[in-house]
DNA sequence: TGTACATCAGTGAACGCGCGTTCACTGATGTAC
DNA sequence: TGTACATCAGTGAACGCGCGTTCACTGATGTAC
């Protein structure tokens, strides 16, 4: 049977989970710069010396939530692209954008985590990265297959691509979407990063006494941006 | 005289000057969640029951670092802003987002304490408002400019604002632009979000591996926010 | 199935450090007559 | 110009609290024969 290491296994892999989900509800109260070990275990009922048999340090803790809270958002985003039909390129955008904006204020303070401040003294290992692209890679693939579909229109006004810029376009094309012309990824870019500025302000309180609450300011804004990458309007 | 009371009036604002000024420097090592007032003493050589006769709390000195953030920011932009003639409002745009992300860069600690995610357990005063207000300010300003010149071109695929968006809108016109329509004061808003967007991205490392530097980046995405909001091209 | 040993989880004390804020005080600077 | 008093800046000790991490330890769970 598999459940035979399983009694002290088991109790292992529940408490990990317990005590990062203690530590996601500390989040709220004192930020990813105050969170402390001492009172996630006290909050346990465990000793503090205990948790280092989970986790070596305090900042080992931190990359672990950073990482699931990637992979939470990731995860959300894709399913909201996946729950719409292939073709239909400017609906699995917009789904997607509001599934961001849905899992940012359902948990705001693991959204802080990973779009906000960096936290003083704590350096992200590089293990984050694969979970940090998963909502990029998402915007990205609709765009492809947009292009691929051959109804991605180009907006007129588009300039063309300073030297430097144009070489970093490249570059990124070549890591992630060989066949898309850079401009285009550069507009993705541009959506990505009004995106999660849109969040940020609301989330922040940077909005308060403009557009507040929000809602409509964001879901024009998506439809903007699927303009500005050039999504055709309706499924064909 | 008026340097009459100086010898202590001239000392107190001097060193009010210097602990706001070590506060800032510490503002990097540990962001503001973590600023000390017993290190900023320590530093200072004085003991840090002595600061209390300059701020009542560790919240008072961090509220004035932020109003001064905000308003160091501010001046820049103005004076970005004014450097440029007044009819060349496509010229005066781009000099005044680029004298952000001039400040931005050279500020990044004081950039995130304004910008970056909330201090926990910290309350921002209402007096912050004014200062923060400076920046939207200026780019309104432009925008309106052009169009009571007349040369601000409505884009083509502006869709209607839906219906507490175009509240929204009216209530942020009636305060700050009346004659602006509510249409363009939403695209500035828009332009707003997507240029704090890009810095907090660049800032908190979240561009890493796609535009590195990001100098064209920004300056691309500037040019084509002033396109959004529907400014013309080149000066009259 | 039963015993001997190895692994692991959790304890409790300790190290060495930090913090904001209050309070009674000394001594210098400023003010009024 | 000189004295008496009021204001203010800075001191040093104290209160009561927090933290991350290490270490020798007990006792339970798992493994090999």
């Amino acid at each position: 049977m598999n459940a035979g290491r399983t009694a002290r296994e088991r109790a292992r892999a529940e408490l990990t989970q317990e005590i990062k989900d203690e530590a996601r509800r500390q989040l709220a109260l004192s930020g990813a710069g105050g969170l402390s070990l001492r009172a996630v275990a006290r909050e346990l009922g465990m000793v503090s010396s205990a948790l280092y048999r989970y986790f070596p340090s305090r900042d080992d803790l931190l990359t672990a939530l950073i990482i699931d809270a990637y992979n939470a958002l990731g995860e959300t985003t894709e399913q909201a692209d996946a729950g719409v039909a292939r073709l239909d390129v400017r609906g699995r955008w917009l789904a997607s954008c509001h599934a961001v904006r849905a899992w940012a204020k359902g948990q705001p303070h693991e959204y802080t985590l990973i779009y906000g401040s960096p936290v003083p003294g704590y350096q992200a290992p590089t293990d984050t990265v694969a979970a940090a692209s998963r909502v990029p890679l998402v915007l990205i693939g609709i765009v492809r297959d947009a292009d691929t579909a051959g109804t991605l229109s180009a907006p007129a006004d588009v300039r063309p691509l300073t030297s430097v810029l144009a070489e970093q376009a490249d570059a990124l094309a070549a890591a992630v979407a060989p066949e898309l012309p850079p401009q285009v990824l550069i507009s993705a870019l541009t959506a990505l990063t009004q995106i999660f500025g849109m969040l940020s302000f609301e989330l922040f309180g940077q909005l308060v006494g403009s557009v507040d609450p929000s809602d409509e300011f964001y879901a024009a804004s998506a439809e903007r941006m699927a303009d500005l990458v050039g999504l055709p309007v309706s499924p064909p």
